[in-house]
DNA sequence: CACTTTAGTGTCATAAAGTCACAAAATTGA
DNA sequence: TCAATTTTGTGACTTTATGACACTAAAGTG
């Protein structure tokens, strides 16, 4: 086919001779923060890791990019999100990437970091039964020791989460997917650790037509019973042109 | 040192004897969207690529993590920055890391792309001297074949700084250090691609304090000469809480 | 059935952007 | 020299969305 000469020309030529195992290349990882709204708490999903390094540890969930089980970094997260919760989490998003000399013994690695959003009772099942894997309130997690730099994966996240609630209702994706504005400005008030005031925040939320109601009453609970919401779907993308006070 | 006991169970022994080449990990790089503005137009700097694969295709500026050389990502970002342009980007920001197994015909890829903004006349000598880099209009640039998936890097780069100019001044970077209001504002136009309110645009950058005046007048022109003003280092961070109309 | 509790609304105040006319400071050309 | 032109910069009123807060609505409770 190719002679020696199209060798050095063709790029078919080319990539028949290329040796990928001729440069060292860093490992990769994904990593995932996965949030939860529950019993007026932010929860992060952590799990202990069954194998060195960090043996032991509390860690991120996780993994290396399996060139045979996935096609895209996307991929990757989503298994793994299957993996650890059992279910595929309705808001995902990547955050940032990490790679340095440092972060893991064994070689230059790179991670590439996602933020995920998913109801506890989506994956409570799943979660009380496999056993190293935990969710963490936010506030706890963040002073625990973590593996590798997971630390500052996680607290990322949380600031990248706290500016959403307020600019947008993505964070409404950590509830389960019914619930009531009372619900969802209480998670808005936890991330930015303030109060919100609840005409300003029901406003533009109406008016940016955002949710749609899921019909019922709320059950539980002794004063009026408040109107149940869905996300519409344009809820994912729609930022406000203006912040809540922060 | 280690038994063989040892070695199944510490963390030393395990790194010790870890092969990093017993499992295929991705190809990692690194890729920058450079942009500039001059002369009332918004650039970007291609490369003509000077090696297999897409040997002679105009692509952004990039490259392999290279483990001896860098320490980090951001050591490979700006190691490229300077090969390319001779100087340091005023402004680097991390833009988006796709990965899969399609985007490069060698093997499974990843790469960590960048968004850098520089002055156009900081490197207009080093760009000038060599040959296969390039200031390209940013219309020109989307309009061509790129190599790779870097168009949909570029638009990407493009929509992140059409939004950071409706709620911040960092686009300011892509000037010279000596700016002038008038100038900042046309910059702020082309990205956004509407006619801005020189009143709002000014006022809202004053209250945050975010320049420092140069103390000169703009040379050139007709009308009234301009204030010339640098770039306090808080607008880097700053962002306006409420967006300009988009 | 009055009292408490939580959900939801009406209304005015406030802050920041939009609009636009006008003043200021330079150049140009009778 | 000075009126016309051009561009920069400001004053002042309008508009819009959020903040504040009192008030109404709808449930449970003793």
């Amino acid at each position: 086919m190719n002679t020696g000469a199209d060798m050095a020309q063709s790029e078919a030529g080319f990539l028949a001779n290329y040796d990928r195992k001729a440069f060292d290349t860093p490992l990769v990882t994904v990593d995932a923060v996965i949030f939860t709204f529950w019993q007026d708490d932010l929860y992060v999903l952590l799990t202990q890791r069954s194998s060195h390094p960090a043996l032991g540890q509390w860690a991120l969930p996780g993994g290396f990019v399996d060139e045979s089980k996935d096609t895209t970094l996307e991929d990757t997260v989503h298994r793994k999100l299957r993996e650890k919760t059992g279910v595929d989490a309705p808001y995902v998003e990547q955050l940032i990437t990490l790679g340095n000399q440092q972060r893991d013994a064994r070689a230059w690695s790179v991670t590439v970091a996602y933020t995920a959003l998913i109801a506890h009772q989506d994956c409570e099942t799943h979660v009380d039964n496999v056993s190293d894997v935990k969710w963490i309130p936010y506030q706890q997690a963040v002073s625990r020791k973590l593996a590798f730099d997971h630390k500052i994966l996680l607290k990322t996240a949380r600031q990248r989460l706290k500016q959403k609630a307020l600019y947008s209702i993505v964070p409404g994706y950590a509830l389960p997917e019914e619930f009531t504005l009372p619900e969802l400005q209480r998670l808005h008030e936890v991330l930015i650790d303030k109060p919100l005031q609840k005409k300003s925040f029901r406003r533009r939320i109406e008016q940016a037509e955002l949710l749609e109601e899921a019909g019922q009453r709320a059950p539980q609970g002794k004063g009026r019973p408040s109107v149940v919401y869905r996300l519409r779907d344009r809820a994912r993308g729609y930022t406000f042109t203006r912040n809540l006070e922060s």
